[in-house]
DNA sequence: CCTATTTTTGCAACTTTATTGCATTAAAGT
DNA sequence: ACTTTAATGCAATAAAGTTGCAAAAATAGG
């Protein structure tokens, strides 16, 4: 696994000590993550709108992808395509558990191939998948 | 294909002149629709906040559903059981156009089964293709 | 290692989206 | 027609996200 550092860079992202601290906190919260969850954890360290921006410059340099989901609040979570050039994070499947409300990509899952009607043309698919996660099946 | 009062009854709504003309609204654009479309369409004769309760009962009983997405804005579209007992609207696929914005439900296409990993259970699933639609590819 | 340049951060103000409480009005049941 | 129950409009408030700008921090170049 790189380290932070090389991971920002590898970004085109400058080295700060918000990135590194809220990239970490990516990394040991496995789950997708809203901007609330971050504030609740770094607001005593960090500003608000800070928080928010280093949300977009990670979407915008493919460190993040935002997840798409019904509650209308933004959910970010890692993108892992470290090393292999091509691997696009763009086709794959997000679990949210219905009893603790948490959002996992299943990375290993690939989301189908379908057959589209005429003349629509498909660049990027998001599948989401709703109900109870291993942690809180009995 | 019912008329406007008996698909309200059906659903346990009341009849109310709100309920009629945004359910007709929901009926003539077939594509997905935010509050701030309907506001705009509806704000000389009804107040946002009844759009908003509007809406939250029309999808509490099944009238419509919400479509996750990744923009932030609620999106609401029709569910189209009509008749049928139990065709659950839980397995569709939802296109959006990159080029016109618009959502759009494709009712015809079904979710492919998915081998979930071990203990996680589906209760539901959902959709999002991204690309260009039908009326904007050329 | 010091300075110049560029980017990031924090603060304040603001916008947009959504919710709540309550009095008034409208719909449905008898 | 009257009573009960639910829906509506208005005002206020909350929550989520954005913008402008000055100060501070990070990188690049000598």
């Amino acid at each position: 696994m790189q380290n932070l550092e090389h991971i920002l860079k590898h970004h085109n992202l400058r080295i700060t000590q918000v990135r590194l601290e809220i990239l970490q906190f990516f990394q040991t919260n496995k789950i997708a993550l809203t901007h609330a969850d971050l504030e609740t954890f770094f607001s005593k360290k960090f500003d608000r709108v800070t928080i928010y921006r280093t949300l977009t410059s990670f979407l915008e340099n493919g460190l993040l992808h935002k997840i798409p989901d019904d509650s209308g609040i933004a959910k970010y979570a890692l993108c892992h395509h470290e090393g292999t050039e091509h691997t696009h994070d763009d086709h794959h499947v997000h679990f949210k558990c219905k009893k603790c409300e948490k959002i996992e990509c299943l990375h290993n899952l690939e989301i189908p191939k379908l057959h589209l009607p005429k003349k629509y043309k498909m660049e990027h698919a998001n599948l989401l998948i709703e109900g109870i996660c291993a942690y809180c099946n009995p």
